[in-house]
DNA sequence: ATCGGTGCAAACCATTTGCACGTTA
DNA sequence: TAACGTGCAAATGGTTTGCACCGAT
């Protein structure tokens, strides 16, 4: 199975699951999922409503935030905790568990396909009778094209 | 030496650090880091504010932010990534390196004395050509106050 | 035809900024 | 007295909400 093959996959999964749960299918949303499949990485809302655009010069900031809540609570869609203040970044779940780079100048961030959670770590959020719902973590610092900008200035 | 001790010392390392850098002492000021001293654990801007308000009732929200921001520059104060909205908060440095218990119910954080850092992700980091330069690790989910408040509503 | 979804505008809220005044060094 | 720091008020910017209309089922 390609990368591409399991990606169209996981968008008819997704849009499937939208039928069963009795969401209509309208052309933003399903632009809003395109969007994230195609990008492959989190994006910004910024980065969508520029995106779609293109193909929906109507296309409101709220229908955006309403689509990525919808398929928050639908769980197929995560919020990646914002470095800074560039917003909020969403990514679609359903890949195996990861991280992030996140660059602090720019905001862009690539997956990280590792994870440091580790049974001490739980163990220690036991010892304090505190329930885990899940984690964060995050390497920030400059991607390669911010370091390009910072030493040609 | 006690845990009161250190921090005693290091709140006289951070007002020298202040007179050194030639930023004057204020009540104000002297408050804010007073305030992060005694919490001992990260604070939102606003539990700073309504603590603040019981000595200095005209302490105003952009007094307190443009001091953090000079702590924050000066390198004795971190920001701590804000998971859910309530807000950015705020910690003392100079401890040694640690990470947090964030709860999503009432926001509050607790330090979690463990980096799960390793080299393994730094390497990562490295073959994307990304110039690291700190990381984040939270564990977020209920803490003992709202557990049981979940349970008895 | 019904009800959910959308765009618009206004509301919100954390944070930042401009400005005139007060305070520290 | 010369900056710097402060409070106030207004601006900013991301996100949310109220509302009337539109379109999917």
């Amino acid at each position: 199975m390609t990368s591409d093959e399991r990606i169209q996959r996981q968008a008819e999964d997704v849009l499937e699951l939208l039928k069963v749960k009795g969401y209509k299918f309208t052309p933003q949303r399903r632009a809003v999922i395109g969007a994230l499949i195609e990008a492959n990485r989190p994006l910004s809302v910024k980065e969508m409503v520029d995106r779609l655009r293109e193909s929906y010069p109507d296309m409101s900031a709220d229908t955006v935030y309403r689509n990525l809540k919808v398929l928050c609570d639908l769980g197929v869609v995560s919020l990646i905790s914002q470095q800074g203040k560039e917003g909020a970044r969403y990514e679609l779940d359903g890949r195996p568990h990861h991280h992030h780079l996140v660059c602090v100048t720019c905001g862009k961030s690539v997956c990280l396909p590792y994870c440091p959670m580790q049974e001490r770590a739980e163990e220690m959020a036991r010892r304090e009778d505190f329930h885990v719902l899940g984690h964060t973590f995050e390497i920030f610092g400059y991607c390669r094209d911010c370091q390009r900008e910072e030493s040609s200035s």
